[in-house]
RNA sequence: GCGGGGGUCGCCGAGCCAGGUCAAAGGCGCAGGCUUCAGGAGCCUGUCCCGUAGGGGUUCGUGGGUUCGAAUCCCACUCCCCGCACCA
């Protein structure tokens, strides 16, 4: 029996020792390159992160296989927060994390050395170190062919002087730019924050308010909108009198505004002087003024207001907005809530809503309406008011129409218009941005509120530069993308893609060569690393520092630039080293095919197209994409935290690395999201031990030559399939449809063989050789998923190269009979017919089924049919054959036969007449087996015994039946 | 909302691009049988409804349409999932 934990251990050994997957250029070879993304080295990868790089591995071997010289590498990414948040927490003694990551390091070592690593762990690249080997030495155990001397870490100072390099491109190009930008900020901890660093709130998103200043007395009223174009509509200002305001001074002016916002602006870049402390009912019966129309406004109190939020002062928009409304009409409806401010109560009554926006369905003030509808009582009832407003926001945003008393914007459609008020009112001067967290609380992990603050100088990819986008376009129409349904993702992305942000002010990774402050952010140092395997282990043999790596190095290397003497001189590089790297780049590049996670379309995979264009030349630009979706496990999506996470680690101990790699490439198709089951887990498992038994006899016999044996039709049925399987799975391969794959060469070709094994008897003496020249073929079409199981047959069977280095088979043509598949097919079809009846028939005592096989015109009939290559319908099928005398006399049973082949909508698996004849009497002993019944073949045209007259009805390749 | 994808026989999931042989692969579950000292092991059979002759009926989110013929093509509707930018 053949241990699996054994062999692949052993062949692993082996592919190492003779250095298998190493790939160096070989001129006179195809090459194909191909990557799959570098898994992030801050945590254990589980089952579902394999299913990608198995594919990949798949498709490596297959290449392989075919002759290609196949490069495969692999590294780690650690750039960004992640590792050194972990890093920090593990430093500050959070115990969940501790817990974490001692759970995490007991994946791979022994409990009492687990402190000691732990301990080691303050350093964020002691993390990225640890995890990048353990993810090394999982991939390893799930033999991969990965040339493994190009593994590297994205912090690596090596790889730091790569994306310097690609950086200052990117800058002389002119894809740098610089901006003001908003992110979520802890004040306490200095730092933008995301989401690893929230302890509450950690899918907040940043609101964008317009702040609308409205002149009062010395300065300003400073209100906040989400909803600018309202503005228009303004009939008074709210204040809530219960709280105390804050007169500062920004720049040359005087705003008003709550005090909690005094902190948000000055995060926000407005800074200020505080002037004066004001308490709220000061304000109640002034005026101000509307900052377009220049309306003398009422200022009135509302305890709605809450100076948490945004600036604490509101303007009211009644006949849009349900607050206002609400708020309003709680005054005008009673003086008595008026007690204590000094308001005049007919002014108050006399303000009356302005309708401003059309909205079909809704009448000339839809926030009143909506308030009734609700039967919303006062200002208090905050959830449905909340309800109400987004409920009319959305409504007007999307359907509503400005109206006339909108100046500029009169006619126009809000959702159209909103940035156009927004600039409108900017240039007079009446408004800026104003961003605040979308929900509350958002707290920081060291304990303080979230803000939003704004970075004056933050750096941006700028992927809105339309001469870059175009240059990509072109690409992407160059590419080959698969499952094809995802161009359109694609082109959906590079439609929207703008400048986006590219560094940071912390985490791992490469500083900003023209601003050394920031950091390159995680995407950003990811989009052509596929390059740098190419350098990586060239610059480790031949000893080259950091600081050889100079921008003239990598443009002479990875672009062809410069002068190589000169550059040999200045970096200290010997110009045949120098050659030799660039040599390696000119081999091996473009990358033939990248094959990664769907979820990667928007960002890495947009971007990984991009740069490319933008760096390199266009022969070095992507060839493929190849994708595919995400693992479930049993229902649910796997976490460390949900405890249902399957280490990739365990999967030699508790499955096998040849029984992983052959569920998870057969689970799905790319393009579906997988749930793994352990039940068809098993289910595979049994399926792979069916093969195993196989293989093992199998690789005792002795190698016979086919030629010097006679063939039965089951040996010569089998040999058929064999070779039809390589035509079929080496189509399905080409056009990576991995799991047709497996279907084809696993599943359906077992239950073939084990058919075979069936019904031909041990002692046969074709047996033998016939099953070992099929295990010598199935195992090489095995090899790209099973490797460990086909290398250790391949070598019992007495060979001594790896079966990993073999050539692909090709289809032995003389035994491909497609007469015989065919003859096998209606075997089995007659067997169901009989079953069928048979079961019908269950009262009455059978034991004996006479086949008819077709009369002889039938036959004819049937391929003049064919020939003629018309619709299987009755009026275009009866001409055909009723033009032939010879047919023409049997007009009735013509007719029966066009209705039958009208009625199946065409024809039917059939063979010519001796075949199938002869195909059933070699099948009698399969038919009996099967059916329990006595078989009696017989002739349609010269029947022996026909008491019920069915042989006429048989039709070719659907005899007819009696069963007494 | 915008953008992308999808609703298939208890469940998962092929098929749809290239309409017919599709009651629709395969697995899981379920049922029956065999094997076994026993078994959560293995093997076989069945699994939409009806049927004492290989047949018929009704199905592929809903409603229309094109066609001799539609799960597959077209239109409308409906429900679900994912992305929308600093988490990589």
């Amino acid at each position: 029996m053949i241990d699996s934990k054994e062999i692949e251990t052993k062949w692993q050994m082996r592919w190492r020792e003779a250095k298998a997957f190493e790939a160096d250029p070989i001129p006179q070879r195809p090459k194909f390159y191909l990557t799959v993304p570098y898994p992030y080295a801050n945590a254990p990868m589980h089952v579902g992160h394999g299913r990608t790089y198995t594919i990949g591995d798949i498709l490596a071997r297959y290449k392989r296989m075919q002759g290609y010289n196949v490069l495969y590498p692999m590294a780690a990414h650690v750039t960004g927060t992640p590792v050194s948040g972990v890093a920090n927490r593990i430093r500050d003694k959070d115990p969940e994390v501790l817990k974490l990551y001692r759970s995490n390091i007991a994946i791979w070592r022994p409990k009492k050395d687990v402190d000691t690593v732990l301990a080691t762990f303050i350093d964020p690249m002691a993390i990225a170190q640890f995890f990048s080997s353990a993810i090394e030495g999982d991939l390893r155990k799930l033999g991969y062919s990965i040339d493994w001397r190009r593994n590297f870490t994205t912090n690596d100072p090596e790889y730091q002087a790569f994306v310097t390099w690609q950086f200052n491109h990117l800058y002389q190009l002119g894809y740098i730019t610089k901006g003001s930008y908003p992110v979520l900020f802890c004040v306490n901890c200095g730092n933008a924050v995301g989401e690893d660093d929230l302890l509450q709130g950690e899918h907040a998103k940043i609101a964008e308010f317009v702040a609308i200043k409205f002149p009062f007395e010395d300065g300003y009223l400073i209100t906040a909108t989400l909803r600018p174009e309202t503005v228009y509509g303004v009939t008074n200002v709210w204040i809530n009198p219960n709280t105390i305001y804050a007169k500062i001074q920004v720049n040359e002016e005087i705003w008003f505004v709550s005090q909690p916002a005094v902190r948000k602006l000055v995060n926000q870049r407005y800074h200020s002087k505080r002037l004066d402390e004001i308490p709220g009912t000061e304000f109640i019966g002034k005026t101000c003024k509307s900052p377009i129309e220049d309306r003398e406004l009422l200022i009135l109190p509302a305890e709605f207001v809450d100076p948490e939020n945004a600036t604490g002062i509101v303007y009211s928009v009644p006949s849009h907005a349900p607050f206002d409304w609400a708020a309003l009409r709680d005054i005008q409806k009673s003086k008595r809530a008026l007690q204590g401010f000094k308001l005049d109560f007919d002014a108050i009554k006399a303000i009356d809503p302005i309708s401003i926006i059309a909205i079909e369905g809704y009448g000339e003030h839809p926030a009143i309406e909506l308030v009734d509808k609700l039967k919303i009582k006062d200002q208090k009832a905050t959830t449905k008011l909340n309800e109400a407003t987004e409920t009319l926001y959305r409504a007007e945003f999307y359907e509503g129409i400005m109206k006339d008393n909108t100046g500029p914007f009169a006619g126009r459609k809000v959702s159209q218009i909103k940035d156009d008020v927004i600039s409108f009112l900017k240039e007079q001067n009446r408004a800026f941005q104003f961003f605040q967290p979308d929900q509350k609380p958002v707290t920081c992990r060291c304990g303080n509120d979230v803000v939003v603050a704004v970075l004056p100088d933050q750096w941006f990819i700028n992927y809105g530069d339309p001469q870059w986008k175009s240059q990509a376009r072109k690409a992407l129409n160059q590419m080959f993308i698969f499952p094809e349904v995802y161009r359109r993702l694609f082109e959906s992305t590079f439609d929207w893609l703008k400048e986006r942000p590219a560094a940071r002010r912390r985490g791992l990774g490469t500083r900003l060569p023209f601003d050394k402050k920031w950091v390159i952010e995680a995407l950003s140092d990811s989009t052509i690393y596929m390059a740098f395997y190419l350098l990586i282990h060239h610059i480790r043999v031949n000893q080259i520092i950091p600081q050889q790596l100079s921008y003239a190095f990598f443009d002479y290397v990875l672009l062809g630039k410069g002068d190589i003497t000169t550059i040999a001189e200045k970096s200290n590089i010997p110009e045949e080293t120098l050659v030799e790297i660039r040599k390696e780049v000119e081999y091996w590049y473009p990358n033939d095919l990248r094959h990664t996670a769907v979820g990667h379309i928007p960002n890495h995979l947009s971007f990984f197209i991009f740069h490319h264009t933008a760096i390199f030349p266009e022969k070095f630009w992507p060839k493929a994409i190849t994708l595919n979706e995400f693992v479930i496990r049993e229902g649910e999506k796997m976490s460390k935290s949900k405890g249902n996470f399957i280490p990739m680690a365990e999967i030699p101990r508790r499955y096998g690395a040849d029984l992983y790699r052959l569920y998870i490439s057969q689970i799905g198709d790319l393009q579906s999201i997988v749930d793994w089951k352990e039940k068809d887990v098993n289910t595979a498992r049994r399926r792979l031990n069916r093969l195993i038994r196989i293989f093992s006899d199998a690789s005792k016999i002795p190698d016979t030559p086919l030629d010097e044996i006679k063939l039965s039709m089951a040996s010569r049925w089998i040999l058929s399939k064999i070779n039809t399987t390589i035509r079929d799975a080496t189509e399905s391969l080409e056009n990576f449809r991995f799991r047709s794959y497996i279907l084809q060469t696993f599943f359906q070709l077992l239950n073939h063989v084990e058919f075979y094994l069936r019904r031909v008897k041990k002692s046969s003496s074709e047996r033998n050789p016939v099953l070992r020249y099929i295990v010598s073929i199935w195992i090489k079409l095995l090899t790209p998923v099973m490797p460990h199981l086909c290398e250790e047959i391949w070598e019992r069977l007495g060979s001594i190269s790896f079966v990993s280095l073999e050539n692909w088979p090709i289809p032995d043509e003389k035994f491909i009979d497609e007469n015989i598949e065919k003859a096998m097919e209606v075997v089995t079809q007659t067997i169901n017919d009989i079953k069928e009846i048979k079961g019908l028939l269950k009262d009455k005592k059978i034991g004996t089924v006479h086949i008819f096989v077709s009369p002889d015109w039938k036959y004819h009939a049937f391929k003049k049919l064919i020939k003629a290559d018309a619709p299987p319908t009755v009026k275009d099928l009866m001409p055909i054959l009723m033009k032939d005398a010879k047919l023409k006399k049997r007009g009735k049973e013509i007719n029966e036969l066009v209705q039958a082949i009208a009625k199946a909508g065409g024809y039917w698996t059939f063979v010519d007449k001796s075949t199938e004849k002869n195909v059933l009497t070699e099948n009698r002993d399969l038919i009996q087996a099967e059916t329990g019944l006595t078989v009696e073949i017989q002739d349609g045209d010269k029947p022996k015994k026909d008491p019920e007259n069915r042989a006429a009805k048989a039709l070719p390749g659907r005899p007819a039946l009696f069963l007494e």
